[in-house]
DNA sequence: GGATAATGTAGTAATTTTATAAAAATAATG
DNA sequence: CATTATTTTTATAAAATTACTACATTATCC
């Protein structure tokens, strides 16, 4: 069940362009002649890729083993996955130029990398100790200032649902106040992409010196990772570009809703169905599905 | 630079996956076993398939053929190009018994594959017009109910940079009244997971008998698709499981990132100092960087 | 119980790989 | 500078693997 990342970094086809030069004059003709149409080349024979390069059938299989792949079959399934892998832009940045489909997909295939880096980074310990403290938790505070404000609010509508008192300040001075007035039992989430916002810090320490529970989601090499009682790490990536938005933001997200489904499956099946009529409570207010 | 976008339609993976069902005993035996581990079987041979899913080669061909590849090898080839696509886990559920990194991984991959999904239908024309619709805005006004509030706020905190005037409410009476006040040169943007609260629905018409151009992020076939000036569709993907958090939230809010892009894009260089501006007046509230 | 669909067996065809020999290229020697 | 030895490169042909086809058998549904 473990993960099947076994390719994701051999990018065939740049190997082959980038070792063009250390190749000899018939293995080039086949490299050449697979660079030519890569897709084509997988769907070749080894007698039609030795054909289309002027060469014979086994310098087209030295070629891949030349490649460390085990054989022309092999070879050619590496080559199939190095195209669809080659996904034209990702970690390009956007450029001023570049069309409306152009950005659109970068920022998604963006988006879409941070999360896979995050998934491979989080730390399933760190994530089960702060279920139990939320669990736990007479009462829930999330804090997002900024950008995060935005996740905060959201972590407050999924949590409002399991009937824990439960609230969302993006304002330092309501923060400050609600940690100052914190009380142990009291789980406050503190949300920060830099983790080196001050008045974050702060207010972690005042409310932890109250005995309150303190879990940051954010950057685990920072001010505020370090006095929190639990952390969950999201390393930053760097936002290089003015115009990259901050997928960090959707990582944080969806890091809440991972608390959420944690929260939901520890409390057992009884409490589905209490989800579920609140589910049920929106129906009146929506047009019927046809 | 032209994209290489052939395999972007035939996830063969997914197909396996929603054909489990039409196919007959062995075949389904051999859909199993293929998505068992995926990448294993584009290593393997016809008879090492059919051994794993214990059945013979000849129903192991025909599968193949099922899925209208004209034999195994060019089955194996697409399979590789599917996995490397991306949507490696199709759809599977948490399960109450997951331990906390198998739910965790399962929604990762989940909001990566609708993200995923979400690139290839979104339509990068909409996106263009909509992009214009915003540069050319008087004042813009994002619309959340629910649980797209919290979009509807990062969208705000989003433009906000941009010094056009902007607001966004999460609450319904609040959105009829700025509705109800609207002015050609106006812009609301709605943003609702199914499209289907009866409330956006009356807002929009509201809004548009005005003359403000109404933006929907929403499901392209609902009752408030319908009564927008442009929308971008983001399909709902049924959330079935209760636990199964709203991946959609994520794809708005992706959505709402390539549109602050498109904005900034479309501004030009000088812009962007005054976006650097913002970033460095930041700076004083913070912990340094070591 | 007969018809139809599904599956497997065994043989055939195809493809790939290995072993080996020829050719070309390079280096060395007279 | 020619000639031979050595190494590298390439191709031919045979062996081995792999995939496919035709047909027989078994299961399934009227």
């Amino acid at each position: 069940m473990a993960a099947n990342h076994a390719h994701r970094d051999d990018n065939l086809l740049e190997d082959i362009q980038s070792r063009l030069d250390s190749l000899n004059k018939s293995e080039r003709k086949v490299a050449e002649a697979i660079l030519r149409d890569p897709s084509a080349a997988t769907r070749y024979s080894i007698a039609a890729l030795a054909r289309a390069a002027d060469v014979s059938e086994p310098t087209v299989n030295r070629f891949c083993r030349g490649f460390s792949a085990t054989g022309f079959p092999d070879f050619k399934i590496r080559l199939a996955q190095s195209i669809a892998t080659g996904t034209p832009y990702v970690g390009q940045n956007v450029e001023p130029d570049d069309t409306v489909a152009e950005f659109a997909d970068k920022i998604m295939l963006s988006t879409i990398a941070s999360l896979d880096k995050a998934r491979q980074s989080l730390d399933p310990k760190a994530l089960g100790t702060v279920i139990d403290y939320l669990i736990q938790a007479k009462q829930i505070n999330f804090f997002g200032m900024g950008g995060s404000a935005s996740v905060a609010l959201d972590a407050q509508h999924k949590f409002f649902r399991f009937n824990i008192p439960v609230t969302s300040y993006d304002d330092a001075l309501m923060q400050r106040m609600v940690a100052a007035g914190a009380q142990v039992g009291d789980v406050i989430v503190l949300i920060s992409y830099t983790g080196r916002t001050k008045e974050a810090v702060e207010i972690a320490k005042v409310a932890r010196s109250n005995g309150a529970t303190v879990i940051g989601i954010t950057n685990p090499e920072s001010p505020l990772a370090e006095c929190c009682t639990a952390v969950l790490g999201v390393t930053a990536p760097e936002d290089t570009e003015v115009y990259m938005p901050m997928s960090s933001r959707i990582i944080h997200l969806t890091v809440i809703d991972i608390l959420a489904t944690g929260v939901t499956l520890k409390r057992g099946k009884d409490f589905l169905s209490h989800l579920k009529k609140i589910k049920e409570s929106l129906k009146a207010t929506r047009y019927p599905l046809e």
